[in-house]
DNA sequence: CATGAATGAGCTTTCATTCAT
DNA sequence: CATGAATGAAAGCTCATTCAT
């Protein structure tokens, strides 16, 4: 009487997941087909079902997969000894380390977010918790004396934010872009736009 | 045999063209049908392809047209005697006036333009433009002594202008933020970043 | 600027409707694909869905068709001057002529019935008209001296129709009944049981 | 090597046909599928191919112990004294008790029966015994003088069980029908159908 | 100019069935 | 005995596009 295995159940769903986010990438939420999927992933349309209950089912893990990268690595920023100099140093990794969250895929998902509301659920509570983090390190750095005190953190946090996270996408518009160029130049702008005094 | 009257035949794209816009902002590119527009636009499906060769020349007019209506604005800005008080002026407008500029449609348009060449290239080109604009006021900015000199204009530009541009989709993150309060922070972060010395 | 043509659209929705009721009479409601039907009436899929907007209406109308059929004969009867002998000779000609209401479809029909609210719908409908029709018919022979008083006319003719509704069905359930001598029997039986005194 | 328990073998499958049944029941021999009946009957799909070769080996087990139901209480009619007496009992037994023959099963079996040759055979072998059945009994009444002996027994038997027989379908046509008063008047029915002289 | 009939490939999903464990 | 992973054909339906009128 051998019971399911939920190792190797995750583990499958898993190995699914990632070839509909190469397709994702490829063509798109709409553009990408459940047999693009199934060829991607060496399965069989049927078979697919198993493991998601519909395509809309898959876009949403999807969503919820590619906003998780992005915000791994602010989360140890707080416990640094100088917060801004980490934050500055973790803008240069963003920059330098695009093709782990790729950028298609996250236009992808706000697209997306735009007209379904799952998805637009998800984006949202992803980003309340990347901002509240902010918030956070906003509320921190001014404590130290680091950051300027008249600013509102929240809304600082969200302007900030948004700078950074979208920098990554000027690639898009513009496949020349110098992105280490483009670091230094966001470094300069968050260090003169929180200094205190 | 009747002549086509030219003039007629541009009005009447147009508002398929409007009809379009109104369904791919509800449903997206690839998520509004052919038939949707018909029907939005009041016409028959063969009619349609009258004014359009395909869906892709939909798309690519749609593009043209949508970032077309976001820089109509700052064309004007080299004119005035203080550019970075009209530069801020227009910052504060952007963030009132946003349905104007759809942001459902512009998210679309990076979305598409991510894996549509012909689309990436609308994209680019008008990327450019707007980023020579905006190179071309940092200059008249630091030759008036009111924007630093160290800043090289064109990445500062880039910067900057994604900076603004991605703040008009922070409702999208967050369907409860303030673009009020936004636009003045924003107008914080550019006086701190530009300002000379 | 040429129109639709309401006739002509009829016309095309019969003869699919016909096509799709030898697929159903071959192999039943859920049997029968829309692709057989498409065969049968030899268009198109995508076309067919210009004439009905799903299989569930195909079935509904199909219902409607089969039913309908049924009861176009006894609603002459009323008005002939001996209302019992031409009920009689109703019963007679419908046991030989069976080949126009095909009895496989109304068996489908009342399966469908079973679980589908619509079709049951119509079939309540249909036979609430039959029904009625028919305790008119009781009424008047019990005004005329033909048939009992006791008699309550409207489970009389609930009983009275269904005897003989069902008796066109007896040879699904015997290949080699022999209609004649049944209808012969029915005869005798309502004759008996209707009899004044 | 275990040998099967023949009895326990049996059970078991007992146990998935009515789980079938029930599904049947509620979405048709074509509606309800393997994996709704496996659901029903707690088992795995596997493990149901122990049991039945195929679904259509289901229906046809199905077929089989639906009709089967339906002349168990027949066949004591015969041994009884007064057997007209006993048959209107039976009647009336037949109408009230309708819940143990469920008649959206057997109108699946009929419907079934019209293109299924297999289903078919079981139905013609099942009306064939329960007319048999009533033949005797015609005869008997009519050799124990309570039932006219000008009445042929065989088509006499047909057209009287079909029409008690379909009586318990009327609640599908109508479901307000008042199964006490039919099964009244199907009484009357049978009684001067069938009274000698 | 304008219509809508017509196409056919392709979509997501279901389902009876098989098989390694 | 029993599981559930796996298959692949087929289902109902959509849609961009063409074309006769």
């Amino acid at each position: 009487m051998r019971k399911v295995d939920p190792a190797k159940f995750e583990d499958k769903r898993d190995r699914i997941l990632q070839a509909a986010g190469r397709c994702f990438q490829r063509a798109g939420f709409r553009g990408a087909s459940i047999g693009d999927i199934c060829a991607e992933a060496g399965i069989s349309p049927g078979h697919l079902y198993h493991y998601f209950a519909s395509k809309e089912v898959i876009i949403e893990a999807m969503t919820e997969f590619a906003l998780e990268k992005t915000n791994l690595r602010f989360e140890k920023l707080l416990a640094k000894p100088d917060i801004l100099k980490a934050f500055l140093e973790e803008i240069e990794n963003r920059a330098l380390h695009c093709e782990e969250r790729p950028p298609e895929l996250l236009m992808e998902v706000r697209a997306e977010a735009t007209r379904n509301p799952v998805v637009a659920a998800i984006l949202h509570r992803w980003w309340d918790g990347l901002r509240h983090l902010f918030t956070a390190f906003v509320r921190e750095g001014q404590e130290r004396g680091q950051v300027d005190k008249n600013l509102d953190p929240d809304i600082t946090a969200a302007i900030l934010v948004n700078a950074i996270e979208s920098a990554a996408n000027l690639s898009l518009k513009d496949p020349k872009f110098d992105q280490q160029k483009g670091a230094d130049m966001l470094k300069i702008l968050v260090t003169r736009f929180l200094k205190a005094e």
